[in-house]
DNA sequence: AATCTTTTCATTATATATTAAATATATTTA
DNA sequence: TAAATATATTTAATATATAATGAAAAGATT
C-alpha cells in the first residue's frame, strides 16, 4: 500500500434541469456567469470549499474537493441555493456523480536524479528548462506522473483511488535502482 | 547601535595603467569583454567571489564583496593575473579605493503595516502591485530603505557603517507607532 | 475535427519587479 | 550639443507569475 495524499477531485454530474444561468447568476452573488468567455456558469462554495461549472443544459462538474464527502455536500448545496431560484431543481439525499479526475501527491522518500531516470524510462519527458518536474506516463492504468527530483510526485488522471496506488507502486519499482549523489 | 549585516560592497579604484580589454579577454578566461554590449571587461573571481569592471583607461570597479577585506583581496588578486599580461600592472600591498556603495540588510524585529506607513511617513512610495516592500528616502544620511512588512529591510546607498547605523535607527524611530495587526 | 475558453489542486524552479553606486560607451531626447 | 537613459556588475528582501498534468462540461474559433 502507497502513501499518497489526495488533493483534488474533479467529479460530474447532471440536475435533470435546464438552467437559467444569466437568472442565476443575477440572484446569487457566488455565481459568475460571462458566456463570452466560458458557456458555463462559476458557482463558489465556502463550505464545503468546491466549485462548480453550470451549464445551460443541467449538467455541472464540480472540482476542488479532496473527498468524495465534499463533492456530495457541495452538490446538495448548491442544489438547494439553485432550487430557491429554479423550481424546478430539486435536492437529492444521494446525488448521482461519476469522478472523472483525482489528484493526489506522494513521495518516493528519496531524491532522484531526473535526467538519469529520462536515460532509463521509456515513456518520460523531462526539460528543466521548461518545467522543473519530469513528466511520466503509464498506460495500465492511464495516468500520468509528475516527478520532482526530492522525490514528490503528483499523480493526475486517476478515476479511483487503486489507480493511485497502482501507479505509485509502479513508479517505485521502475525507479529502484534510480542513485542520485 | 543597530543590528545589520553587510551583503555587497561596491569600490571604486585605479591601476594607474591603460589596458588592453581585447588581450586581457584572450588571456584570461575569467575575463569577458564584449564592447558592444559594455565599455568594461567583466573579470569574475571565485576566490574572493567579487567582480571586477575593467577599463580601458585602468580605472576599476570591485562588486560583490560583503568586506572591505575581500575588496582588498580582490583588487590584489586581479592586478596579479592582470599584471601575467600587461606587464606595466603592478601589484600594490595597500591598493587606494573607494567605498561608493554599502548594501545591508536588517530587521525592525517587528512587522509593519506599510498602507500605514506610507500615508504616515513623508518620502515613501509603496505600489504593492509592483513591489512588495516600500521604498523610503533618508536625506541625511542620503541613503534609501526598502521596507517589508516582516519588519525586515534593506538599506541601500550608504558610503560608511556610520550611515548604515544612523538610517535604521532613524527608521526604527520614525516607525515606532506603526502597529500592524 | 481540433484547439481554445474555465475550474481545481499539488509540485518546483525561474523570472520579474526595486534600490544604490561607480565605470564608459551608444543612443535618444530636448 | 548637452543632458538623460540604456548597456553591465553585485546584493539582500518579497510577492507574484509562469511553466506542466488531468478531467469533464459547451461554446467559439480555426
Amino acid at each position: 500500500m502507497s502513501n499518497y495524499t489526495i488533493v483534488n477531485l474533479v467529479a460530474s454530474s447532471n440536475l435533470g434541469q435546464t438552467l437559467d444561468l444569466y437568472n442565476l447568476a443575477a440572484a446569487i452573488p457566488d455565481v459568475e456567469y460571462e458566456p463570452e468567455q466560458f458557456p458555463g456558469a462559476i458557482f463558489k462554495l465556502k463550505e464545503p470549499k468546491v466549485s462548480l461549472l453550470l451549464f445551460k443544459n443541467g449538467k455541472i462538474i464540480i472540482s476542488g474537493a479532496s473527498s468524495e464527502k465534499d463533492i456530495v455536500a457541495g452538490i446538495k448545496k448548491a442544489t438547494k441555493l439553485i432550487g430557491e431560484i429554479e423550481k424546478n431543481v430539486k435536492i437529492k439525499a444521494s446525488p448521482k456523480y461519476e469522478i472523472v479526475n483525482l489528484v493526489a501527491t506522494s513521495s518516493l522518500n528519496k531524491t532522484i536524479d531526473l535526467f538519469q531516470a529520462a536515460v532509463t524510462l521509456d515513456d518520460i519527458e523531462y526539460e528543466p528548462e521548461q518545467f522543473p518536474g519530469a513528466i511520466i506516463r503509464l498506460y495500465n492504468p492511464k495516468i500520468t506522473l509528475l516527478l520532482f527530483k526530492n522525490g514528490k510526485l503528483i499523480c493526475a488522471g486517476a478515476k479511483s483511488e487503486d489507480d493511485i496506488n497502482k501507479s505509485v507502486n509502479k513508479i517505485k519499482k521502475l525507479l529502484k535502482d534510480n542513485k542520485s549523489e
